[in-house]
DNA sequence: ATTATTTATCGTAAAAATACGATAAATGGA
DNA sequence: TCCATTTATCGTATTTTTACGATAAATAAT
């Protein structure tokens, strides 16, 4: 999860999903200044991560972040530093 | 910071100092499996990115979290999750 | 002064990450 | 059915990262 987090693009996209829940990959697409392919490519590293998971809608896909997993991710983190 | 984090290989040395502060290159060497060179490579991205400091004492150099740059990082990211 | 010890830096090869356009796949609407 | 919309995947070029050996630099010891 934290190799995943480490690139930039990936980490606005974390944040603007804090911001956005349940957007679409077309509204992470329009806020980022990267093609759509890019997008999806890095998309798919946070959610094999375990970072966010997409709900297929449509021909759409809605993101939102993993708080099963970030729960995890915060509380083993949080016993090193 | 959090790029700096991403590699594995970089968290490693970050936990060996949350349990061996104050310790030189040579312990964090021997603890890894990689060569001297670029254990310094490491060294020189995590100090760079304020994760450690490093104080010369002879021909050696003794490592140690930079606490107030990781006290500014959790407190940044903690208000984004 | 010479040698040993410790670390950093240089040059470079190999691997991984990143980005893009093109295209496929899947769904919805006319 | 045919076209539009949305997203994912493929192939690939470019950039970045990672690793190493060799070597320099700085100090300590003999």
């Amino acid at each position: 999860m934290l190799k995943a987090l480490g690139n930039p693009i990936r980490f606005e996209i974390i944040k603007f999903l804090v911001t956005h829940p349940g957007c679409i990959t077309g509204d992470i697409v329009e806020y980022l200044p990267i093609a759509q392919a890019t997008v999806s490519q890095h998309l798919k590293v946070l959610k094999d991560a375990g970072w966010i998971s997409g709900v297929i809608e449509g021909t759409a896909t809605c993101y939102q972040l993993d708080e099963k997993n970030i729960g995890w991710f915060r509380s083993v983190v949080g016993e090193i530093f």
